[in-house]
DNA sequence: ATCACTGGTGGGAGCGCTCCCACAGTACCT
DNA sequence: AGGTACTGTGGGAGCGCTCCCACCAGTGAT
């Protein structure tokens, strides 16, 4: 853990002027050998080198941003309680991601939540005090006023899950429409004839895209689909229980159920069990994330993974290069970065 | 959210002395009133805020934290990675609470992962580069060398849960062995006669003080302890298991279990089924942390509570004195602050 | 020998603040 | 009238970097 030996005089930290005075060179120098600069000869190189080893130099980061005007920093934005993302394993792997993305890197990642307005309107402050190079944004609503916000401060943002078919923002997602389009798919080759769907919150786009993917399945492999087999939902447990009964009472005849989140599922799985269906045997079931709930439910349940740790890690590669981009007079705005990744069917014995 | 109209020439955002201009006044007296200082006559201070809402003013953190030599964030060190961190419940409950007293602060809080040693260096020479005012640690192991090194570097620290008895660091902590005592009273008034024991990790503190709890519970009510009632766990699941089959072997006889913690008392409960034995009916089972574990146990587990959002907002409170009394040169060291809190046992079917 | 260059280097200027000293003004004693 | 003690204020001097321009060899072409 570094050597904190010799020390400045003043009972403070090494300085930049110390180091140089240490390695005979001048200030620009030890500047270009910490950043990194190939216009540096090798012996002037091993010389400052050595001259940081000795006094233990760390940069100092808030004067190193004030000559840059850089932090070093970006922000990752929850625009939830706290709660919520603690409970969804869905922020941990995405968390991992960003992580590792972002380990072999100088930058530093700020976690912020911004749940209550008390906590927006600390962060719009604390964006509008450019303390972050770029922001990360997962799980922001169809009229979220924060990428506005972003846009008009110049910050480079990056969005998990994009607003809408225009999103402007870069951004990562998974393909949720091939994903729908794989549980339904799942379903009929299974020999179901009747699947019904329980929609997500149709605000957000990724479960328009859902939706659609569970149509256009349908309707490819030659079903017609039946609007009384589709009944919204909003991704909570409660949601998909009232939903599932809604399908049932209009619907008697169903055999199969697919749910756009894994916890809607579990709600359906409630409601069915309480009409006396079996899963799988009367009705199949699939969910949507392939999260905890999916393995441990009884029966365990078929649903659709995203690649959610990766995408963290494509988030951070596309904020970088925003990043970077923003240093020179770099030309935006027209090349639109939106990154999907595939899915993949994991099949349980609820199907 | 602020208005972002008038800007500074130069295109980018307005400085102090921008505002200073605007107002009439000098530099000085616009940075009194930013800060709150007390030194300004009532009509300067109108016309300076005048002009800061004017230019949609926002102070240049990195200049200050340069001039002032603070940086106006403390950091939360999780030395264990992020999976640990999201699945137990007690991170996001004193994330809670030190969210909560951080509020009406103008600190920052950031949340830095320390598990693997990649991340361990990484955090080494962040805290070096002094990046932060002070620094938050939970769930640190006896050796652990980070206390040590923030000691090194002069950087205020409070630990939640001290490492012992000797404990230097200010922290703030449950009773660990009066909530063992309300654990083990309980099962006495109950009419239990042959209470058993798995611990913690003895390694950490407050396992040992749990033990300690348990032993004096006993005694003090005229009971003998009986070590082979006492077998280690190490606060997981399998480790409860395997301990619960071994005090069985031993003590067949037993009709109580004092779990550690309640993952502990998960696999407690899982060896005793195995075994055949009925909770409560034949084994009354107690565990500690009363997590939502406890309360989805089949049946519900009684468990000893720790207040632990209010743990949160304690360790900001303390870190805060910590982080005011260094900036003159205050007197330390001698008055060691060390918080205790209460804790409840909740009753529930399992005994 | 002269004139380009080019890789390597030193150091001035400045980033936007806070700190602190100096000073004007007023008020209240001797 | 002359001190003494404030309160409120302006502005110089940094904080420790990065940026950039100037400069000094050396090298090869003319």
């Amino acid at each position: 853990m570094a050597s904190h030996g010799a020390r400045g005089r003043s009972g403070g930290r090494p300085t930049l002027e110390e180091v140089a005075a240490r390695a005979g060179v001048g200030r620009g120098t030890v500047s270009r050998v910490i950043n990194g600069s190939p216009r540096v000869s090798d012996a002037t190189r091993a010389a400052v080198e050595a001259a940081v080893a000795e006094l233990g130099y760390v940069p100092n980061t808030a004067a190193r941003a004030l000559a840059a005007n850089r932090t070093d920093a970006i922000a990752l934005v929850v625009p939830e309680p706290e709660t919520r993302f603690f409970s969804e394993p869905y922020f941990s792997d995405m968390l991992k991601g960003v992580g590792a993305e972002l380990s072999d890197t100088e930058m530093q990642l700020l976690l912020i939540f911004a749940g209550s307005d008390k906590e927006r309107r600390r962060l719009a402050q604390y964006l509008a005090a450019h303390r972050v190079d770029g922001v990360l944004l997962v799980s922001v609503h169809a009229d979220d006023p924060l990428p506005d916000l972003l846009a008009q401060l110049d910050i480079p943002a990056v969005i998990s899950g994009p607003r809408s078919a225009a999103e402007t923002l870069p951004s990562v997602d998974s393909d949720n429409y091939g994903g729908a389009r794989q549980a339904v798919e799942h379903l009929l080759s299974r020999g179901r004839r009747r699947v019904a769907h329980i929609t997500g919150r149709l605000d957000v786009y990724g479960a328009q895209r859902r939706t659609e993917g569970y149509r256009d399945a349908l309707s490819d492999a030659g079903h017609e689909v039946d609007d009384a087999l589709i009944e919204p939902g909003d991704f909570t447990e409660e949601g998909g229980s009232r939903a599932m009964a809604a399908l049932l009472e209009r619907r008697p005849d169903l055999d199969a159920v697919f749910a756009a989140s894994d916890v809607t599922a579990a709600g359906a799985r409630q409601a069915l069990r309480e009409a006396g269906r079996r899963i799988p045997d009367d009705v199949a079931l699939v969910g949507y994330d392939d999260s905890a709930i999916a393995r441990h439910m009884e029966p365990p349940l078929t649903s659709v993974r995203q690649p959610i740790e990766v995408m963290g890690r494509r988030m951070i590669d596309l904020l970088l290069t925003e990043v970077a981009d923003r240093r020179p007079l770099a030309s935006r705005g027209l090349d639109r970065r939106q990154v999907v990744l595939a899915t993949e069917l994991v099949p349980r014995s609820s199907s």
